[in-house]
RNA sequence: CGGGGCGUGGCUCAGCCUGGUAGAGCGCCGCGUUUGGGACGCGGAGGUCGGCGGUUCGAAUCCGCCCGCCCCGACCA
C-alpha cells in the first residue's frame, strides 16, 4: 500500500506576516497541525496544507508575457508559477513549487514502493569522472565546463551516471549487493542551444534520474520492467494524457530505450501513433502509402532543362512524385560519399540515418559531389558511389537524375538489400493501421545502458564463482518541471489551468464574496477555519477584491474546486461550487452545515 | 551557429521615420464612493528609455560596437 500521508510539520494553515500588531498575528485559521489525514492513492506530499491569498506571493497577471508563444509557458506565468530569471532559468514561485513538489512526491512514492533508494548527488563533478566514460569529450557544448580556482576541470552534471557508477565501483563488491536501484532528485545543467517555450526546454531544471544495477542482462530486464510500470503508476497518478513509446537511444548509449510522453500542442517531439503502436518518429518505421505505377511511355534519358526538384519533375512529367527516387548525398568518416535514395515524396530522417550508418555523417557539399562528377539537382544512383536504396522502395521503374545536367533517367530498380532511413507520415500503415502524427512533449525516459558506464569506471562484482563481472545498468528519467508544463498544456484553456486535482496547488478555492467585518466574511472566515481541519488543503482568497479578479484568479490557478460564499450563502444556507475542469457549477451547491464533509465527497470524484 | 524580431516604470505598449521638458492603459500607494465576473472619482509613488562610445547646442529618437531576450532553423536528453 501507499505511504501514509504525514502532515504536521508546519506551524498552521495560517501565517501572518510583518506588519501585523501583536494581536494580529495570533493565527486567525484553525489549528490543523498534527491533523490525521486518509491516506488518498493519488494525494501527493506533506505541505503546508491551507493559506490565505492576502499572505500568498502569488504574482498573477492579466496579460502573459509579449514573448510567450506556448499555452503553457503564457498560463503558468500569468497564474504566478514562475518566473523568468534569463534564457532557460526560471524561479518557482511559491504556488508553483507546491505543484512541482506534488508531483516530485508521486515520483517519490512510486520510486521507493518498487525498492529504489533516494540519495542525493552533487551538481558539481570532477570532469575525471565524465574523461573516464569519453562524455567529457563526446557530448558537446551543452556540458559546462570549467576550472576550479586550483585549475582542476569541473562539469556541472546535466545527468549522473558517472557519480553513481563511481559509488557504485567503490562500493558494490559482491553479487550479494545486487540488484541495487538508486535514485534522487538533482539540478541538471545543460547549455541548450535554445532553451523555449517556458519550461518545456530550460537549461537549469531538476530532475529525477533513477539508476539500476544488476548482474546480468535478465536483471536488468526485470529491473527495467519494474522502472517502465512504476513510470506508467507515476504518470497516471498525476493525471496526465501520455504514451510510452519507442525511442532512439540518443546520447545516453546502450541498447534499448522507450520514452514517455505527454501529447500537446507545443511538444516538440513528433510521435508515430496507430492502435497498438507509438514510436518517436526518430525511430519510427511504417509501411509506406503505394503509389501509381510509372507512366509507361515514359522510358530511357528524359529532358528535363531546370527542373533540379522533385516537385518541378513531377509535375513536367505528370507522375506522381514518388515515381521519381531523390538521391540524399551524405559524407561520412568512414566511408566518404555515400548516397541515400529515397521515393522522391518521403524524406529522410537524419536521426534514422544515423543509426543505419552507425557513424556520423553531414550532407556533401557541392564541391565533394562536383569531385565524384556529379551534378546537384539531377543526383541518381552512380556505379562510382555507395549507394543505399530506403526500405520504401519497391523494385519498379523509377524517374531519377541521370548524373548530368538538365536530364533525368528510367530506371528499373530490382530488390535488394534496403535500410529504413525515411520518416513516416501520417497515413502510412502499421500492421495495417494507418498512423497518426501527434506532437508530444517528453516526460521521462527510460534506457538499457548495459556496461556502457560500469565498464570505463570500473564497476564490477564478484559472482558466485568468484569471479569479477561488470555491473549491468540502466537510467530512468523523469523531468518533474515538464510533467507541470504538460500538464497545463492538456489542461489550460483561456481563463488559466485546471490541473487535475492530484498536483494541483490546492485542493479547494474558498472565494469569500464581501469585504472584511461583514458576516458574509466571517461566515467565510468560520468556513476556512473548518476547512482547514478536514483532509483537504485549502487557498482562502480573503482579500478585499472585487469579486471578479477573485474568480478571475481562482481560474487562472486552477484548483479543482471553487466553493464561493458571499451574502447568498448567507440567506440559502448553501455555498456555491464549481469544478474547474469545464467550469461545471456543482448542481444545488454545498450545504454550509455539512460543507466540509460534502466537499471532501466532490474532490474525490474529480478528475 | 544561420535567418528574423525585440529591448521605454511590475505587466502590455505608444513615442523613434522627421532630434527639442519621457507618455498611456493595467497594476501599486492614499482618501472617498462602490461590491456576485477584472468598478469609479480625486490625489500620489515609480523610468540611468539594455550598456558603452560617437554625431549634435541638444539623443529614447541618428550612427557604431557590445549585451540581453524571443521566434524559426540547425543541434540536442
Amino acid at each position: 500500500m501507499r505511504l501514509q500521508r504525514v502532515v504536521g510539520v508546519g506551524k498552521s494553515g495560517d501565517f501572518v506576516g510583518h506588519g501585523g500588531g501583536l494581536l494580529e498575528s495570533v493565527f486567525t485559521g484553525s489549528i490543523a497541525t498534527y491533523t490525521p489525514r486518509a491516506a488518498t492513492s493519488d494525494r501527493a506530499g506533506s505541505l503546508r496544507p491551507s493559506m490565505r491569498l492576502s499572505h500568498l506571493l502569488l504574482p498573477t497577471e492579466r496579460e502573459p508575457p509579449s514573448d510567450a508563444e506556448a499555452l503553457s509557458h503564457k498560463l503558468m506565468v500569468r497564474a504566478g508559477l514562475i518566473r523568468q530569471v534569463g534564457s532557460g532559468l526560471w524561479t518557482w514561485m511559491p504556488a508553483g513549487w507546491r505543484i512541482h513538489r506534488k508531483v516530485e512526491q508521486h515520483i517519490r512514492e512510486e520510486m521507493d514502493a518498487i525498492g529504489a533508494q533516494e540519495l542525493l548527488m552533487p551538481v558539481l563533478t570532477p570532469a575525471h569522472l565524465w574523461k573516464a566514460t569519453g562524455r567529457y569529450d563526446s557530448v558537446g557544448g551543452e556540458l559546462m565546463r570549467f576550472q576550479d580556482r586550483k585549475g582542476a576541470d569541473m562539469v556541472l552534471a546535466m545527468s549522473h551516471e558517472e557519480t553513481v557508477t563511481f559509488h557504485v565501483a567503490q562500493l558494490v563488491r559482491s553479487y550479494r549487493q545486487l540488484p541495487l536501484q538508486l535514485y534522487h532528485f538533482q539540478i541538471k545543467e545543460r547549455d541548450e542551444f535554445r532553451p523555449r517555450a517556458g519550461l518545456l526546454r530550460t537549461r537549469e531544471f531538476v530532475m529525477k534520474d533513477a539508476y539500476s544495477f544488476d548482474r546480468d542482462p535478465a536483471g536488468l530486464d526485470a529491473s527495467y520492467e519494474l522502472q517502465r510500470a512504476a513510470y506508467h503508476r507515476i504518470f497516471e497518478r498525476c493525471g496526465l494524457r501520455f504514451y510510452e513509446c519507442e525511442a532512439d537511444v540518443g546520447m545516453m548509449g546502450g541498447f534499448g530505450a522507450h520514452e514517455f510522453m505527454a501529447p500537446c500542442a507545443a511538444g516538440e517531439n513528433d510521435v508515430a501513433l496507430a492502435p497498438g503502436y507509438a514510436a518517436n518518429v526518430e525511430v519510427a518505421a511504417a509501411e509506406p502509402q503505394p503509389v501509381p505505377p510509372l507512366r509507361h511511355d515514359l522510358a530511357g534519358e528524359l529532358h528535363t532543362p531546370g527542373r533540379t526538384t522533385v516537385e518541378a519533375v513531377a509535375r513536367a512529367l505528370e507522375v506522381h512524385p514518388g515515381n521519381l527516387l531523390k538521391a540524399f548525398p551524405v559524407v561520412t568518416e568512414g566511408r566518404g560519399l555515400v548516397m541515400i535514395l529515397l521515393r522522391g515524396d518521403h524524406r529522410v530522417n537524419e536521426v534514422k540515418l544515423g543509426t543505419s550508418l552507425g557513424e556520423p555523417f553531414r550532407p556533401a557539399t557541392a564541391e565533394e559531389l562536383g569531385g565524384a562528377g556529379m551534378v546537384p539537382g539531377f543526383l541518381g544512383p552512380s556505379a562510382a558511389v555507395l549507394t543505399f536504396h530506403d526500405a520504401a522502395i519497391r523494385p519498379g521503374r523509377y524517374v531519377t537524375g541521370s548524373g548530368r545536367a538538365d536530364h533525368h533517367v528510367v530506371v528499373e530498380v530490382e530488390a535488394g538489400e534496403r535500410i529504413d532511413v525515411r520518416t513516416v507520415e501520417a497515413g502510412d500503415t502499421v500492421a495495417g493501421h494507418p498512423i497518426a502524427i501527434e506532437p508530444a512533449i517528453e516526460i521521462g525516459n527510460i534506457f538499457k545502458l548495459g556496461t556502457r558506464y560500469s565498464e570505463p569506471l570500473g564497476a564490477t562484482y564478484l559472482d558466485a564463482h568468484g569471479k569479477a563481472q561488470p555491473v549491468v545498468m540502466g537510467s530512468y528519467g523523469i523531468g518533474p518541471a515538464r510533467v507541470v508544463a504538460a500538464a497545463a498544456e492538456q489542461y489550460g484553456d483561456e481563463h488559466g489551468i485546471a490541473w487535475p486535482r492530484s498536483i494541483a496547488p490546492w485542493d479547494v478555492e474558498l472565494v469569500a464574496v464581501g469585504k472584511a467585518g461583514t458576516p458574509e466574511r466571517d461566515a467565510a472566515d468560520a468556513l476556512y477555519a473548518e476547512l482547514t481541519t478536514s483532509a483537504l488543503d485549502v487557498l482562502y482568497d480573503d482579500r478585499d477584491a472585487k469579486p471578479g479578479e477573485k474568480f478571475a484568479d481562482a481560474e487562472l490557478l486552477g484548483a479543482p474546486l471553487r466553493l464561493t460564499l458571499g451574502k447568498r450563502s448567507l440567506r440559502s444556507g448553501q455555498l456555491e461550487a464549481q469544478r474547474r475542469r469545464g467550469r461545471e457549477d456543482v448542481e444545488g451547491g454545498v450545504a454550509m452545515a455539512s460543507a466540509a464533509a460534502t466537499t471532501e465527497a466532490l474532490w474525490g470524484e474529480l478528475p
